[in-house]
DNA sequence: GATGAATGAGCCTTCATTCAT
DNA sequence: AATGAATGAAGGCTCATTCAT
């Protein structure tokens, strides 16, 4: 006799439904950009009706965030940082600046729609600086164990973690390559000053 | 069998004609990017016809392109480095840093644009891929000039640019402030490590 | 073989439902339009699922229809008429005059949806042509009665009728406003001639 | 080496093109109504591009509020009413309304269309109660003048024009005829009070 | 009776681009 | 050089209606 289980056979489908419709939107998002695919496209390739996105959807922008939510990067950074808390700097920066970098190409395609939409529009731009808030901040907690177990100097951790990360960022923009990330962490460890 | 003689009275006009309604784009696309102007727009406001804008630039992706053509941000960022290389790093880091922070600011929105179309589009991405270089080799080529001075110690100067210049752009497009650029160069000078 | 014995209760709760479903459309459908309200916003609006609303009715016409069966105006102006008829006219019209002009402004926007779609619907049509009638036809027969007694002159009583009624809803219409029904009722009175 | 001629050729031939779009659309609106006639079907109509049409109007609403401005019911009135000046009430009344009431015949259409519009739409809603008010006032023009002249009592001229015009444009409305006209004038002259 | 997922045709509108004048 | 009328494809979105559950 219960009238309302907490989820329903039919709840799943539409759920599922929903997962499924985000997967296709990544992908032809992820091939053609955002702006380049119509509801049309996705509704092609997910073999159902366009009208069905709206069923689920507010908007092609709203789907364009319901990509994103899914997507986020923060959960498979926190896997190569979390282990590494006891571990020294000088050999975990390196491990985390190429499993960032790795990520990032991973996503190519992802992050340039996320980036270039960002600029654009308001709802992206918090997310898209969330995240970028995210990692620095994940891995400023860290260098600031590091400077608590007496690895590190005292500093503003905060600004070293971005001088990590927000050049990974631009390397992976600019086309740069992943073996210009040792010096990147040396310089980072040992400044430039003589 | 000189066809271009001289510049002509004539060759001028229409420079200065094409110079203006790259100026209006300018304009535009700042307000509402590129996509969400129109030729129309662009025609109302250069008080011209429509169709005038396909004889001084083949398509409205072309003309995007001569607004950036026009707008580098290496003059200026040069105005500053030049005269500073007989100064120490210790003191014109800084300056550069908030230079460039500055000169970001001031040109926001066309930056965005600029990001945006480069995530998209091959032509801008190759110029926009220029444009840090540009910067980075800019200011590389003033610290290798200072590591050469003895002032700060032999490192990989390329590197060490990305490291000041990837922040900062970084920093302006996720809304971060200026005051944070004195811990970067400190930590760009100084290293984190104990 | 009585199929349909008496009210069943289950009859009673379908006439309920349809009923209730009645009035939200009403509702939505003078706040809206016909056109622009969806069988979603209904749905929404009476806390049932769209699908319900094709168990009671054919289609939105349908539902359309069943509005305008339940709020004719002849049972309202009935009530002024009936108590009337040994009163003399040259007060009676004065007050139906009032009663109608009040009772249109009471259901202002339901009597432009009905107009406009009778424009253009024929069913609707009929139903508006026969209020109309119906509504000259109940004062046509009182002025007969006050022909019969004496006080009006014999005349075409449907034409006279009309003559106080339509100038009533144009003047609705139109934006008129209730002060000028005196003049209104005076005209048909005494007419225009020297 | 006229520059500014007032009108050159090209703008007659836009004038034209203009004029042809809207009787175009009289033409299909009258048949199909205002929301049922698409764009396209204009287009295909007029044998143009879609597009076109937005080159000449706003809107869909706007083409609508193009087609009644060219299409008042005023001037063909004033014909009637103005040479009428002289001559009594007696006559004329009964010509003004067959001839009012053949006109809203002719346009039958049109006028429905009108008469739906403007219970939804504030723009022409506007318009519909200037034109009402303008048939109202050119008779009612004419009927002082009569009052003046000493054929007709002193009395609201306004309010016996409505008395006149409204009952046709009901009648109009629904369904009746053109018989009953002589009725309404006599009613209006003589009145009906004993 | 009731639900709500699914359909799919259709609409208004925009816009880069062309071309006769 | 300059105009602006004309094109026509494409896009996001709505919505009455159906039907399996």
């Amino acid at each position: 006799m219960e009238i309302a289980k907490h989820t329903t056979k039919r709840d799943q489908q539409a759920e599922e439904r929903r997962g499924q419709l985000i997967d296709v939107a990544l992908e032809l998002f992820s091939e053609k950009g955002w702006e380049n695919t119509s509801i049309k496209d996705l509704a092609e390739a997910g073999g159902v009706a366009p009208g069905l996105f709206y069923h689920y959807f507010e908007n092609k922008e709203d789907l364009l965030l319901a990509v994103f939510e899914r997507h986020g990067f923060k959960a498979e950074l926190e896997k190569v940082v979390f282990p590494a808390y006891e571990r020294p700097a000088s050999e975990v920066l390196l491990e985390v600046a190429r499993a960032y970098f790795k990520l990032l190409d991973r996503k190519h395609r992802l992050v340039r729609i996320f980036v270039r939409e960002a600029m654009t529009n308001p709802n992206l731009e918090e997310r898209w600086i969330e995240q970028c808030n995210d990692t620095v901040n994940l891995l400023a907690r860290y260098l600031a164990a590091r400077v608590a177990a007496g690895e590190l100097r005292p500093h503003n951790t905060q600004m070293s973690a971005r001088m990590l990360t927000h050049p990974i960022v631009m390397l992976h923009l600019t086309g740069g390559s992943a073996d210009e990330l040792e010096s990147l962490v040396q310089c980072l460890m040992e400044g430039i000053n003589n």
